[in-house]
DNA sequence: TTTAGCACTCTCTCCGTGAGAGTGCTAACC
DNA sequence: GGTTAGCACTCTCACGGAGAGAGTGCTAAA
């Protein structure tokens, strides 16, 4: 399923042309503007069997050719070229790391929000996912009479607080009990550890039952349902692109990901492609997104794995969003070992 | 600037009409939908009498009336219904501060969410600034060999985290710090509180310095920016609206909103109004936004106060907005106030 | 194989027209 | 004097046809 030399230049350029401008594009530009050093007429039967094959699609009888998903992962597979970020893209994402965040989900929303903006697309996070994430420690810190904070370290760097509400609890005796539990603990992984803190509870026959109890019931809840992991940018981007000038189609993108679990479901789908990951319209798989394009990537954190990403529209600049995410790929794995 | 019993039932009709529809109203629907017992002639010069002084407004010579600023203002002001919310809007509201949040943050989160789903229109809340907050505890608890966990407890209930860098300090050590921190800083003003801190460190010669010095960076820059305590809701809900159907518009206002500093400006104008605070169109007086109303309302958490409101077109249902942010304010303010 | 030429197709924009909605005014009515 | 019916007038909006423009496919020549 290869091309020859001259169609692969004619379908480069239309994509190349078709990304810049959004409109149809017409055997004539190519030919100005692309020096492949034939005449448009040449051009044009190029066209015409690119498009046979299904590498290009018309609108309409007789406008310019507009890349069709076949020939969107053509172009990302072989033609397009790897592109750098600009020196002051690249300063901004590094300034981000270098700055002490004050936790990891303020962090994660930061990185989205910086992602939407240096792709002029939609930026996504899936934060990592917790069932084996251990945890290095567990505190009880008094928060006033009748309180208590429950302060949770996962090694990965997360940190989870709950207040939870109590009797009459000395500091020393909430020390004790803080002292147990980290003991007992530490280093199970989170899917398992609400079942160990319960055989924990069971023996605990003290008055100290009470708190044991609001101490599962948070640890039940700590792993963060798959809707909290998501983190979506501001949709104002995509307001710009001329693909979105009608609100429905729009409405319809942003519904569909603030859906839960829907980006959650894309991301999940066969997985075994190389990084970043680029899924072109249909390749979706889903309905109500299946004329936008995501790239994704995988990023590392202790044993588990978040997915840092853009959605934008099919002739969006790949070969950025690429460069973006890859970027952001390492960057976050880094940040995540680094504190082990 | 009284109205005549009919002028204030015509004034009114037109103005429930056109919330209801978002089309300009004419005489003869006013005369069929609102029963006043006189022909749509009468209407018409009760309406011209509107239009000339100041509560109406005509898109073009021949077509409907339309509320102007003035009589919007006029409506919420002195013909307004007072609407309950359903059973099912206050279940769902009372549920949300029945649940036992993770954390302030992500509880305002919630807040903003469910206010823009029962709204219909975009919610946003304005967290208490911390400046004349104080707080109640303070802790380094050891996270890994070279790092420990500031945590910062408020007696709002917020609860900061942040992590710090050390060279080898045993868990005693940490301790000892802790308790010398929270003996000298507890009950101090946030604004205040990292000058106190750094008057600690001068006298603090031992190894530690490195330490708190890391504390102090960290609660010189706890007090949260104005942006970071901005929450604002998704605004796919205004993309059903009528008004917004033009992109344009609708990116001029979302990005006012996204501008840093926008809100809290408009917020922070005389406040002496009653409660909840209505803003309508050009009362905001910000040129992007001059076509859309602001419902809002104060609550208070310990010595300091949020807000919390809805942004929407100018022909919101104020009613329910109102509903909506009063029992908002009630449920805030208790729940700022329990934890005390 | 490539190219020039040309007829053809389809879209988009720009009117002009007609229907529809609603007004303002006038004159009659209670 | 306030209220109403009647009517001409205005303005918008939807529809449709015309013309320009862009681009194609095909044919025939280089």
């Amino acid at each position: 399923m290869t091309l020859d030399d001259r169609k692969a230049r004619v379908l480069r350029a239309v994509v190349e042309e078709y990304i810049e401008t959004g409109l149809p594009v017409g055997s004539r530009v190519i030919a100005k503007r692309y020096r492949l050093g034939v005449s448009p007429a040449t051009i044009r039967n190029e066209m015409a069997d690119l498009e046979d094959t299904g590498y290009l699609d018309k609108p309409h009888t007789s406008s310019g050719r507009v890349p069709s998903d076949r020939g969107y992962r053509f172009y990302v597979d072989e033609l397009m070229p790897k592109k750098k970020l600009t020196a002051g893209e690249s300063r901004a994402i590094e300034a981000l790391f270098r700055t002490k965040m004050r936790d990891v989900v303020s962090f994660l929303r930061e990185a989205v929000r910086l992602v939407s903006e240096t792709s002029n697309y939609l930026g996504f996070v899936l934060g990592p996912d917790c069932e084996s994430v251990t945890f290095r420690s567990i505190h009880l810190l008094p928060a006033s009479s009748d309180k208590a904070l429950l302060v949770l370290i996962t090694d990965i760097g997360f940190v989870e607080t709950c207040l939870i509400e109590m009797s009459e609890v000395s500091n020393e005796e909430l020390r004790a009990i803080s002292e147990t539990l980290s003991r007992n603990l530490t280093g199970v992984t989170m899917d398992r550890i609400a079942d160990k803190a319960y055989s924990l509870l069971k023996e605990e026959t003290s008055r100290y039952a009470m708190i044991v109890e609001q101490v599962v019931e948070f640890l039940k809840s700590v792993t963060l349902s798959d809707s909290e992991r998501l983190y979506v940018g501001s949709p104002v981007n995509l307001l710009n692109l001329p693909e979105f000038r009608d609100v429905e189609r729009l409405k319809g993108v942003i519904s569909a990901i603030e859906t839960n679990g829907m980006i959650q479901t894309l991301l999940s789908k066969s997985d075994d492609e190389t990084n970043p990951t680029i899924r072109i319209g249909a390749e979706n798989e889903s309905e109500s997104i299946k004329d936008i394009s995501m790239v994704y990537g995988t990023f590392s954190a202790g044993r588990t794995e978040g997915k840092i990403g853009i959605l934008g529209p099919k002739r969006m600049d790949y070969s950025k969003a690429v460069a973006i995410v890859s970027m952001f790929e390492d960057k976050l794995t880094g940040y995540f070992s680094k504190g082990r």
